[in-house]
DNA sequence: GCCAATTGGTTTCAAATGTAACTAAATGCC
DNA sequence: GGCATTTAGTTACATTTGAAACCAATTGGC
């Protein structure tokens, strides 16, 4: 991503704006923070909060643990994120019987239908992002980023 | 990114793992920490302070203010990075003598010792992660990356 | 030249986040 | 069955971050 050098000897050049783990930094960031804005705005949501509604409403009655690993938080943030959402009335948690330090996680119907109404924001808010982009190049982009993923996982050798 | 839907009057499905912004966010989070670790333990660098190493090293004498530009960091962490930078003796502030609020940065010989240090690694750290692609992909991902930070660039009209 | 408004940068304070310690239940082993 | 170990989740504490207030110097009227 950063050109190459010309002439033997010389340093090696690193411009910022060509190095690719800021760009990609900054343009994670630039999307994340507008669309935390506007679920935040819209429903109060925190980013964390939305990731665990987005598994819930996917896939009803996991653990705290299970969505840790499906949204990539730790479960620091699950729990908070989980009590959030407790408090005001859209998630439930229903202690598992045959495990009692468990509890599976439901949205509540008030739950359900916020999840309802973000549901659609956010298909908009990424639609909008890739709207430029031809079909091929929305599959290429996701070819790309399974590849720099492998590349980029804890467990791979070079990390 | 996300699948089409089928039927007529089905809610629209979110997959979180397809979720453009959500793997983006995975992504760059996965790279960053596990180059701020790199960073961190070999230089005694945070992220932020790399970052205005980084500008630094390419255009010296830039005001804080630049810097913040060049790095998209908030003068808050430009100033905090650059004091630590300072405390350890690898980055001096020039009095301006022509904007008395102002100061110049410049990385001491000492602070232009590690850059030297440290840019084949960040250089590394990127061909590790690209590794794995063509030019063509390589270029590719640029473009791609170019087109998405234009769609998200907060002076869209969208966002 | 003087005062209001702007700009460069730092400090202060509150909120968000991460790490480690912890409680409680479950499992494994003998 | 009893005790050490692991696992699920929460709590406590330290650190990081961000927003707003702030100080100081500069600029722009007039």
């Amino acid at each position: 991503m950063t050109e190459p050098e010309t002439g033997q000897g010389a340093e090696p050049r690193l411009r910022l704006n060509d190095f690719l783990p800021y760009r990609l930094s900054v343009l994670s960031n630039t999307i994340s923070s507008a669309i935390a804005a506007r679920y935040q705005s819209a429903f109060g949501l925190t980013i964390w909060q939305w990731r665990v509604m987005a598994v819930l409403g996917e896939t009803p009655g996991l653990m705290a643990s299970q969505v840790a690993e499906r949204t990539a938080m730790d479960k620091v943030a699950v729990s908070r994120a989980v009590s959030g959402l407790e408090d005001v009335g859209r998630l439930e948690r229903v202690r598992d019987e045959s495990d009692g330090r468990a509890a599976r996680l439901h949205l509540t119907p008030e739950g359900e239908a916020v999840y309802a109404q973000v549901v659609p924001l956010a298909l908009a808010s990424e639609r909008d992002l890739i709207d430029g982009l031809s079909a091929e190049e929305r599959a290429q982009l996701a070819r790309l980023m399974g590849k720099l993923a492998a590349a980029a996982s804890p467990d791979t050798p070079l990390w």
